[in-house]
DNA sequence: CTCAAACATGACTGTGGAGTCAGTAATCCT
DNA sequence: AGGATTACTGACTCCACAGTCATGTTTGAG
């Protein structure tokens, strides 16, 4: 059995793992950064690998290469193979299994961070690598084994049964006090023409959410110019913490805003853009894994719960 | 990522494959019979995985070696990986997937090889491989993906959704009218003191349906010396067609017989010994390998209509 | 058109590991 | 006790392949 894989030579592991390494860089310059080296190996590793196969698994598309969609096939097996051996070492060293998490940055940090040790608890001890990505990457990253769960807007992935909500997001005007006339009321706070008045901090990363407040802002007349453009909504939050500037934060950024510094009201404008934020993963991947659906779908009941007690 | 399997030697597609061989053969020595050479090389190929995961895969039982728990889940996960290696080959050299089906002897010949065409176009042209076992080792072989799908007594396979219903064999006595009286009806053939007086052929493979035969007349009072004890059923028919004998043999077994020149009946004795036959198959390693539970569903009837028309 | 980036290729070296052989140790059978 | 079977070990040889370096080819950007 399994002779024509091992009568003439060509594959190895090796081999195997350059070939996966250009596939998830996307280009061999980028799988190994500054060593011509390596690069040079992995160039020639690929074309043994084409010859073992008798097929394409790239294509020149311009100045870098891409997979072919054996290729692809290829990439996705590799990964699920070396994964699969990479746990059975860390079982028998009596490691815990690692697992990587992704989310954007702000649930990153606000969302996902404050939740780690009960995670981690409640998949046995795994060690976990958290990784920022933006919603369209972080979908495809779980797709193909790179990323194993992830914490995405609902609408940016597939309806499916390999989800578990999480929590729904809204977003919120706040307003230091400090910036208000004394008895400036909630009414008061939801007209435009205040809005324009204001200092505001916003995010600059050209995200869903960031596109979307401005384009409300817009759309509800104001000429939106923040005084600070921040490259991330935990910059917003600070400055908002500090009273400095106003902003528009989701239901996550609030926690820990004091009340009475800050005045804190639905955001009108993007009352729907409130989103389901949900759990999501690759089945086949966490099946192979050892975690059960059931599992995930306490996991994603335990990471809501962590919103509440947590300080931000 | 993975770098703990690259960083230090001791890790081989070879060793891998050293390892499995000897964990299907069950001993080094079965693994590669009459070269010692690639026995001692297999040995090595063990310890030094052994050395790498840091784990013992083998423990010395009597002469030969045994698995330990992480051996026998080594060599699963090595199987699998091999086999994925080999269909991507095979796929992307344009050949088809190869599949292992296995069943008894009498039921291989009776029916599944009958059907072999029909299931090699069910499953897109695959090469078959056909292999025959004992119920027993039969299934484990299917539970740890050495077979890929078997045909197998129902009663000999765990209960559960993994199985598919082919039919239903009873047992049938047969005896040529050459040695019965002229006017013998179905009834007189049922005397238990007429078999005694008939010579019989019977299986001598100590199989369960053989013991069972043996173990029927016996308790209707047979003292049973059967005239021509064979290895296998299908000498049994051959001999009753032949009109040497009588015998009893299963309802594939009857297909082609002469009604004309055998009287067949019912085996009362064995009523309640009839038998389902089931397609029996590994879900993990159909779902791996690209066969839904629906195709296999229609496999097994499939194969239940190739029990009309061919003949025997 | 030039330059740099990304990849490919040819020509080497060194080494890990497959392959071979001979001998030893443990276990079973009779 | 003696022989047969099975596994382990040491001491090699030889080669495929990882690793290195220099150079060639294609492509996109300025």
């Amino acid at each position: 059995m399994f002779e024509h894989l091992f009568s003439k030579g060509g594959l190895s592991l090796d081999r195997l793992r350059g070939f996966m390494q250009m596939a998830e860089a996307g280009s061999i310059a980028r799988a190994a950064p500054g060593d011509t080296n390596r690069q040079s190996q992995i160039s020639r590793q690929i074309r043994e690998l084409e010859q073992f196969f008798g097929a394409e698994l790239t294509r020149r598309k311009g100045k870098t290469l891409s997979l072919s969609a054996a290729g692809e096939r290829l990439a996705l097996l590799i990964r699920e193979q070396l994964q699969d051996l990479e746990d059975f070492r860390k079982e028998q060293a009596g490691l815990p299994k690692s697992f990587v998490i992704g989310a954007g940055a702000s649930v990153l940090e606000w969302l996902l961070v404050p939740a780690l040790p009960a995670i981690s608890r409640h998949l046995g001890g795994a060690t976990l690598l958290t990784e920022a990505h933006r919603s369209r990457s972080l979908g495809d990253a779980v797709q193909d084994g790179r990323v194993d769960l992830a914490i995405i807007r609902q609408n940016a992935v597939p309806a499916g049964t390999n989800t578990a909500l999480v929590m729904k997001m809204r977003f919120h005007l706040c307003i230091p006090r400090t910036l208000l006339k004394r008895d400036t009321t909630e009414r008061d706070a939801a007209s435009p023409a205040l809005w324009q008045m204001l200092p505001f901090a916003a995010g600059r990363d050209g995200g869903q959410t960031d596109t979307a407040i401005r384009e409300a802002m817009r759309s509800a007349g104001v000429d939106f110019h923040p005084r600070f453009e921040c490259g991330s909504m935990l910059q917003v939050r600070q400055l908002v913490g500090l009273g400095a500037c106003a902003g528009i934060l989701p239901t996550l950024g609030i926690r820990g805003l004091d009340e009475r510094r800050v005045l804190i009201t639905p955001f009108a404008p993007l009352r729907d853009f409130g989103r389901a934020l949900v759990l999501y993963w690759n089945p086949r991947q966490m099946r192979r894994r050892g975690v059960e659906t059931a599992d995930l779908k306490r996991l994603a009941s335990l990471i809501a719960a962590q919103t509440g007690p947590t300080a931000a």
